[in-house]
DNA sequence: ATAAAAGATAAGGTCTACCTTAATATATGG
DNA sequence: CCATATATTAAGGTAGACCTTATCTTTTAT
């Protein structure tokens, strides 16, 4: 299990948990890890070689449990390496994800324990995203989204997208994770939601709306 | 800068440091590293191209500025890795090199320096070896070993070399970083030496205590 | 001065993880 | 039902970092 190896089941666990029991295209791999389709093929003929992707032509690749298991210590170490840059060293919420891309791949799961509880057992990364414990059970994802809240509603965030200019465009907007906000209007058509928090209007627009994840308060 | 050619580069630092102004031989390398004398030559050549050492055929290789100043960056990230697996995590100091030797590729310089401030600024690791700041200056190396104090002198453990079997050893003789003890008798033909650690008395042999520095209290 | 030891270089090989160009197979929707 | 889009496979290439086997050069110690 090296690095490269260890990107790819990681990748391939997280669009599984997207679209749960959906084959994942070679393609899809290819668009996001910005490598040709033909490299993909080879290292998903390799992964399964070691017994950890079951792949059918034509339909996509899929974690076998020894791959899904190894995706989890490694989605696990992710998000704890999250938690330590944010809580101990204050890094922001839009450097964690590619300083923990590097750190992942290089801590012994002895350490790595030493270090969950060392940070005192996190449930949550900084975005919101559920750390598998060691047996890979995890608290629940939050799936409401903001643009999905009705009118009055006054909910608080929970969970948003792991992606640097979404990341950045929040901290523009003021919104972090675990702000309280209540909806004060939201315009189908023009495709915007205008939320109340603290008395300070924030408009969102309804696509990135939808990588908000709340819950009702 | 990968870590293959960081290894390379700590590993040629470390033994510069043993012996001031040398060349380091390709063959120690290659033994330390346990590959073959025609990797290294190899890796040398490479090395050169990127202007990191200078090579002179049977003399050996030395570091340019700027290979030092990149293996210094190194020895910085090893030992504050160091520092932090043990006093954060509680590692043994046996256990801190390997670890070390993974970390210290995978974390940026911004977050280094946030984990050398949360760590408060340590100077030492915690084998006793300085830890180089910002600029590559370092607090000085002791150098003063065991086996060269005199009987009914009382000293102080400040460094020992971080060395798996021996840290072992030490850890069954009852022997730490930062132990007082005052030499009993040394026995230059037998080649042992004994030492009163807290009314314990430790029976040391001169290689092993050749390896201890040592500080007159 | 010279032979043995130490060190260097040459040539060819492997494995990983990428790449490009080109051919081929499957899916599906109009 | 078949054309077009989508997906796969083949073939060959590169660079890094190791390897082995073999030859050649320099140092050094007697
Ligand atoms: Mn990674
Ligand atoms: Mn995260
Ligand atoms: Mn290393
Ligand atoms: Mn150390």
């Amino acid at each position: 299990m090296n690095p490269a190896v260890e990107d790819y089941l990681k990748m391939i666990y997280e669009f599984e948990s997207d679209r749960k029991d959906q084959y994942v295209k070679n393609a899809r791999l290819a668009e996001q890890f910005g490598y040709t389709i033909q490299s993909i093929n080879e290292m998903i003929k390799r992964l399964k070689g070691m017994g950890l992707v079951e792949y059918k032509p034509y339909r996509g690749v899929r974690l076998t449990d020894k791959g899904r298991k190894e995706a989890l210590k490694l989605v696990r170490a992710h998000r704890i390496w999250e938690v330590f840059l944010s809580d101990k060293l204050g890094l922001p919420w839009e450097a964690l994800h590619d300083e923990a891309e590097k750190l992942e791949h290089a801590v012994s799961e002895a350490v790595l324990e030493r270090l969950y509880a060392f940070l005192g057992r996190p449930e949550y990364c900084n975005h919101g995203n559920p750390i598998p414990d060691q047996t890979g059970h995890m608290a629940p994802t939050y799936k409401k989204s903001l643009f999905s809240s009705s009118v009055g509603e006054t909910v608080v965030i929970k969970r948003v997208v792991d992606y640097k200019p979404l990341l950045n465009h929040l901290n523009k907007l003021d919104l972090s994770l675990n702000d309280q906000v209540r909806i004060l209007e939201k315009d189908t058509f023009a495709k915007l939601i205008k939320v109340d928090k603290n008395g300070e209007l924030i408009t969102i627009s309804q696509t990135i709306a939808e990588t908000i994840y709340v819950t009702q308060d």
